[in-house]
DNA sequence: ATGAAAGCGCTAACAA
DNA sequence: TTGTTAGCGCTTTCAT
């Protein structure tokens, strides 16, 4: 078969247990042996079996990643800074994508259990009470991000503070008739960005109208209900909703997710109306599709947060029991044309 | 520690080759002791170890995908297939990004020797025959996609006949002076989409103009000359060098890749040039941000061909010795805004 | 049908 | 410094 440790201590004239030594940059050696051992591997073209390391050391030195169906260009962007950062600290990843909202528990049950890997990155999916429990019970590493739970490391932005931001953006371009487009309240994020956008009408002594307010619907087909709505369909249907169900519809929308957003302006033109002149848009995440359509938005710093957990996770795994960590990045406000620079009625 | 084989066979009072029996299923078993020990292994929360089994059973139901920089919409929206299909086979995807193509070997290398993964996927990265060779005489599992390699199997579209029905299109609105933007010439892709512009220019009789040929530059920067030259800044970059170095510069431009067509796109708005009035432009790939920007393009069934990647990859898993398969798909013309429905001057 | 035992290829503790 | 050996947790003969 393959060579094997083995092999090489017996061609080395050597134990294994020095063979392994070498591998292992381990101190004790004479440079000699190193070198002889060395010269041997290279020869025989020996390398350490992955998995047999892995079950010896109690290490696989790979993360996973779980992801709510990672066609959203959000995660991808999130994925980038993951990958890169796995990349330097010489982790594998291991990429999960949970299309239905039930698979999520087994693939924690799973990851939890089977010891493939090290640590696990918890991407936009919230975890319950119970199952953060097993976590910490096992004492086994794992990071949210864009997610939170008190008893676990997370990493997210202000959510907010920035729907905050972003609706107050559109307020302070003289409208006054706003509109809210977010995912289901289920999801943590969907539910705060609500709260920022009513906290900054409050600011300005804005009465709160609920037709208004238009939640992506849980009753649509599987691709709408994706994602918790964060998804273009739900960002189109929810919009037409705000269209046709208001005779006086509003004239700013503030659009909790870019990818909403997108299917929100297709809403909006296939209405025959325009952006920004009849309804303006503010959206949130700043995916790079966000810049090529001109669409304001409030910018996560999607690589970074994403970079940051693989070495928190990292630093986790090094060394367990650290005090559980809440990093929060803000969300900057970047204006292009969908937000208008003026109200026009 | 955790709970292992031993304990449930101890708990159920059968020996620990019954109770792998009862994990793989095996046939022979007598119904009551499958259920005995089932219950065990229910009440213990019992769960093999992946990384033990994979030891014992020499395979790991792990995959591998190599990927050049998969910050790429290409990528990801291949990924988007490749994932799917690993989740209903069973399979677990890592993924590797090959930032330096100096890395790309390495990569090769480990994955082979370390059996880590029992095969591996590598996409849009051209491999050496020296290397190829390695994978048939290790007799380890790999398909190409977005590649090709006479002695191993791959998947790709028909990169030439694409070419020269983008090329053609722009032709028969009307255009003579059609130029083409392609990336690195070491690349078989962009090589190839070079024919088929050639082969459609003489198709219609229509003398080579050098000037109007715009390779992606090797000598700029690191993201420049990524993945090939098939980036934003490097479409950027040979659009200039079309528009500028040329008096008489091209009215429409096959460029190879969308990515680049979207850097293509930029440079000639900021010479203040319009697409498609003044430069009609046509892509390949057909990304999802391509319908954003109205981009038209030769369309590549990417999801698809990710999918029937690990379907196929399976099967080599499963059966060696397959004879080598080559799949190739027909591109698809789609028209938008960026090609005109006619010339203007 | 089922138990015992020999690996799978490596690490790490223990001797020497 | 180095060799030997006992695991790591499972699969898979080989008996029974």
């Amino acid at each position: 078969m393959n060579v094997t440790i083995y092999d090489v201590a017996k061609k080395a004239g050597v134990g294994i247990g020095t063979v392994s030594r070498v591998i292992n940059n381990s101190p004790h050696l004479s440079i000699k042996t190193k070198l002889k051992v060395e010269k041997v591997i290279k020869e025989l073209k020996y390398q350490p079996h992955a998995m047999a390391q892995s079950l010896a050391r109690k290490k696989t030195n790979t993360v996973a990643c779980i992801v709510p169906d990672f066609t959203g260009y959000f995660f991808v962007e999130m994925l980038c800074g993951i990958q890169r950062e796995c990349s330097t600290l010489g982790y594998d990843l291991i990429l999960y994508s949970v299309d239905e909202i039930e698979k999520k528990e087994m693939f924690l049950k799973r990851t939890l259990r089977e010891k493939k890997v090290d640590g696990v990155l918890f991407l936009s999916l919230d975890i319950s009470d119970k199952e953060a429990d097993r976590f910490i019970q096992a004492d086994f590493p794992i990071v949210l991000v864009d997610s939170f739970h008190p008893k676990l490391d997370s990493i997210m932005v202000e959510n907010e503070e920035g729907a905050f931001l972003a609706t107050d953006h559109l307020l302070q371009l003289g409208h006054r008739k706003v509109g809210v487009i977010t995912g289901h309240l289920d999801s943590v994020p969907a539910n705060v960005r609500l709260e920022g956008y009513k906290r900054a009408l409050n600011h300005c002594k804005i009465q709160l109208n609920d037709q208004y307010i238009s939640i992506s619907s849980m009753n649509g087909d599987t691709e709408e209900r994706s994602n918790h709505g964060f998804n273009k369909k739900a960002g189109y249907n929810a919009m037409m909703r705000l269209l046709d169900k208001n005779s006086d519809p509003p004239t700013a929308v503030f659009v909790s997710s870019d990818i909403q957003a997108l299917g929100a302006i297709n809403a909006v033109m296939d209405r025959g109306l325009k952006v920004p002149e009849d309804i303006a848009i503010v959206g949130f995440d700043d995916i790079e599709l966000a810049a090529w359509v001109g669409l304001s938005t409030m910018r996560q710093p999607m690589a970074e947060m994403g970079s940051l957990a693989v070495s928190r996770l990292f630093e986790k795994i090094q060394q367990h029991h650290l005090p559980t960590m809440n990093k929060l990045f803000t969300p900057k406000l970047i204006v292009r044309e969908s937000s208008g620079d003026r109200i026009s009625n």
